[in-house]
DNA sequence: CCTACCGATCGGTAGG
DNA sequence: CCTACCGATCGGTAGG
């Protein structure tokens, strides 16, 4: 017998599905995503789409999932080579924008996770507390990186971990703002700016 | 004959459902605002809730308007009777904050601007159109006072107002979301010490 | 993975 | 402002 391909196969199909869900999702939020839509896109029953996942929550956890292994292989990946502390905060911090720029393809609505944040930030439910811990996650993975900056003398003595890291968000969410719906060309310079400010090395501290 | 009553009941009425909205949307966003669940927490007909307003769109744009009468009431006005420049930035600044922080009754799910902003920035239409242009004015109106400050000499001659606005605004974003999202409540003195150094005085620009 | 179907709800209209 | 209704779409299920 040859290997059954209908494992395989239904793997690939839900691939699809997920994939098509961030795109979707990035426009509508997680909530506008709907089985119908999805299944008209991909060309499937909706039967055939739910049949993957059980209820829309699964299906909505299952994109979420899906967006942060695209937010990893794009922010967190390209950063891995770089020297821990100050290098490897610079280079996230620059992929982070390019993220945000020109991941079109993928997020045609901006970051999902901004999306979802704000979609789901007065509810309860799984999907509330999932967005919730990925976005905890990452403020995690920042502040520990700010912390070995300092440590290593490369930040200021005095710089304070968790408040650079709200700062740091705080800039992202108004590029995505300034992209999204302001169509701002000149929003990733003023990020720059920014990081020039808030990771400025130890050194430049009393200079400025 | 004594005046009609039916005038001025049908503007009550119609403050009414826009306040009602104003909530839903805060939690629900303005497209999860439906016509069905206004006039079941109102007690009255679908017919009645749209009769006011003649399709949806239409009361999505006053639910806005309602909403940006709110944040000029809680935000712009307590900051007009401080001096322009410096000290009317401050207290437009404090104001803001508060806004996010105690407003709950008014947005239950936290600032509609935010919420609509993200909701509506991936989509085409007089609602997304309404959403951009308040974000501009309120950026503008930081901007200017920002302006004066400097012309006064209250912040550095080199400061860049756009600049500074821009990471203003990730300030506010930021807080709306760890206080909706993660429910932080050291957000505000977070937002705080931010400020401290957005909004630093001239004369202690080289002293830091 | 499909067809065929369920009750609920959507925005909106007719007519009063 | 109401009742009564429209077609479309929602998430989900039965049965294959």
């Amino acid at each position: 017998m040859s290997p059954r391909k209908s494992a395989a196969e239904a793997r690939a199909t839900r691939g699809r599905i997920i994939d098509r869900g961030i795109a979707i999702a990035s426009v509508e939020g997680l909530e506008g995503l709907t089985i119908g839509r999805l299944a008209t896109d991909l060309g499937m029953s909706k039967a055939g789409v739910l049949g993957h996942f059980g209820t829309k929550e699964t299906l909505q956890l299952a994109v979420l999932e899906g967006a942060s292994a695209v937010f990893v292989r794009a922010v967190w990946h390209p950063a891995e080579d770089a020297a821990p502390g100050l290098p490897r905060l610079r280079a996230l911090c620059e992929a982070w924008i390019g993220y945000l720029e020109h991941e079109r393809a993928v997020f045609p609505g901006g970051c999902l996770f901004t999306t979802a944040s704000v979609e789901f930030d007065a509810r309860g439910g799984r999907v509330r507390d999932a967005v919730a811990r990925l976005s905890r996650v990452w403020r995690r993975r920042l502040a520990a990186e700010l912390r070995q900056a300092v440590a290593a003398g490369e930040l200021p003595a005095d710089t304070d971990p968790e408040q650079v890291t709200y700062e740091l968000v705080g800039c992202y969410l108004a590029l995505n703002q300034e992209l999204q719906l302001l169509a701002d060309p000149e929003a990733p310079a003023r990020t720059r700016r920014a990081l020039d400010r808030l990771l400025a090395p130890a050194a430049a501290d009393h200079s400025r």
